[in-house]
DNA sequence: TAACAAAATCCAATCGATTGTATTTCGATT
DNA sequence: AATCGAAATACAATCGATTGGATTTTGTTA
């Protein structure tokens, strides 16, 4: 029947003011140790909370950050948010985690609702569907610190960071090359996403590096799902070009391809040498187990972070906005020994 | 300079009182329809949003969902997530999602820090550390209503929603045996924890039910990781046992056994079937793929949040405490088709 | 013991929205 | 035009914690 103790009921109970309970309870130095006994034993004795709701209110700080991903389930978001815990948590920060589903009605509706309950900071990584960016450019007024990592959009007054996908693609196609590979083609997502074009462009980049002609059928544009990655490879192979390496775009696309030419009982990587892009889970259980770039989501989540707490602490929406390129490593495994 | 405008922001504009402004804004019928228009748009011209934190303050609701899992990066956990997200959106609640990350310490500052944030109600799933259920029993006197699923812990006077491990357990073995299987081995986890218990006790029954003798020395208990997984069936494969089937407690040692059974070029499943348990996604993607057993992450996410939104509307904190089971199912893939 | 500074505590306003009650406004009726 | 009732709006208290300023208590010194 009786609701939650608040501290009018604590300073009641001990005929002193709510006033000074709060300070007890902060710590203030304004109350003697000995109230600050009585207060913090009472508090206990009858089950105290603070109620952040109120405090929060009257403080006009939440101590919060709010993070939009597209999807927790994937392997670099979740490692991204990860990340973002420990380093939000080492500053006394906490985190709610949202995530769109690729839909952005749904980023609408989580935005709108991290600002009215008034996070502190915000890290948006954008839907697929993030074309149109009314919902962030109204953040500008907000007054809340807003970073984009991984997934930007291009707005100015918004620091963003990414990884360096442009190297990733390079790495990679090098590491082919070097392991002996001439014929290298290239499994490519959709070329509206940033990410898709650098990691085509590291591709090209090493190619010419090495003196390697590049040829604009060695290349396939698709969703990079593992069914696209299988027809795709289907395609290339039937254009009988002499393939001996693949860089693809992402590790399913990879898996989906290395399924076909394993069908074909074309040998992998003796033939055909594969590297993949992102490191999930499932290139390592994989046989032969997938060689890929490996982009530390928590690393790009830690540094989000620290940059989105600066800009906090600053208080100055005025942040000048830069952008911060993430490295992503070649991890060796064993679809690419020759 | 100037802060987010507020209702009285709204009121001094249009000269009401902003008592006014709060109902129109909340489609008071006290209001005419004329005012609901012009507060409404000055409402949209002055960027206002309203603030959560004061609103829910004073309801003494937050239309929020706290949900408390070990990992979002669990497969399991994040269609769990799904299916609570799908759920509480539909009946116009919010969720908030944490991680314990398997750690106690973790979990009892995430409970903590969400009851104190007023949340309407609670879905937990417990850390493999909780053992200790000192902050759950808390709960109690916060008139929270909280629901466990999958990992519940042993306390009166909350609900469960839980996987019919027993059932999955018994399906899984009966499936081996129908296919042909006489000499079924069982790798199974921890048996401090219900769920590997009953899926142990399941495979158990299926052996009687079908008059085939348990022996002891067939079942290998482990963490369950991959590696387990190697381990347990070299060690089972040397103590000559003819075994035809293998039921897994979960996919990942599953897999691990694969790998082991592949090296020794033993065929999978014309020698040895193997079954799974989890439908973890890389099942589908390895060769052969995984059968296993599908414990819908969405369907428990689902059920809890009814059961949890129930309490909440119902305002009777001494629902009786129930547990409801959730079906698993078999899905048949190819490492078990003789 | 009176006086005074410092320490401890209390008072009261505030954060922004909600809500029961009181008041005003308006139109209809006589 | 006076009266009445209903509709619309205004007033004021409230949710629980925080905080600057006022007041009281305490301890020290002359």
């Amino acid at each position: 029947m009786s609701n939650k103790p608040t501290i009018h009921d604590i300073a009641k109970a001990l005929r002193i003011d709510s006033s000074t309970v709060s300070r007890a309870l902060n710590d203030s130095p304004r109350v003697t140790k000995a109230t600050k006994v009585r207060v913090l034993s009472k508090a206990q004795e009858l089950g105290y909370q603070r109620n952040m709701l109120a405090s929060n209110l009257r403080k006009n700080i939440t101590n919060t950050i709010g993070v939009v991903v597209p999807r927790i389930s994937r392997h670099f978001f979740s490692s991204a948010i990860q990340g973002i815990e420990e380093t939000a948590y080492l500053a006394g920060y906490n985190v709610i985690i949202c995530q769109s589903l690729e839909q952005l009605e749904r980023e609408k509706k989580i935005v709108d609702g991290l600002v009215a309950n008034r996070v502190d900071g915000l890290l948006i990584s954008v839907s697929m569907e993030t074309l149109n960016y009314d919902h962030l450019e109204n953040l500008k007024n907000s007054r809340i610190p807003v970073i984009f990592f991984d997934r930007h959009c291009d707005i100015s007054g918004f620091s963003n960071v990414l990884i360096d996908d442009f190297k990733g693609g390079f790495d990679a196609t090098e590491h082919l090359i070097l392991q002996g590979c001439k014929h290298i083609v290239h499994l490519s997502g959709p070329q509206e996403l940033e990410i898709y074009k650098n990691r085509f462009e590291g591709y090209k980049a090493a190619l010419k590096q090495y003196g390697i002609i590049y040829y604009e059928e060695y290349v396939n544009s698709s969703r990079l799902m593992e069914q696209d990655g299988y027809i795709s490879m289907q395609k290339l192979l039937t254009k009988n070009i002499p393939i001996d390496g693949v860089f693809a775009a992402n590790d399913l696309s990879a898996i989906g391809a290395m399924k076909y030419v394993k069908e074909q009982h074309i040998k992998i990587p003796e033939t055909i040498a594969f590297v993949g892009f992102s490191n999930e889970p499932v290139s390592e259980i994989i046989e032969p187990s997938l060689t890929t770039i490996d982009q530390s989501g928590f690393e790009i989540g830690k540094v989000a972070t620290q940059l989105v707490l600066k800009h906090i602490v600053s208080k100055d929406w005025a942040q000048p906005e830069h952008t911060i390129l993430i490295d992503a490593h070649l991890i060796e495994r064993n679809s690419s020994k020759k």
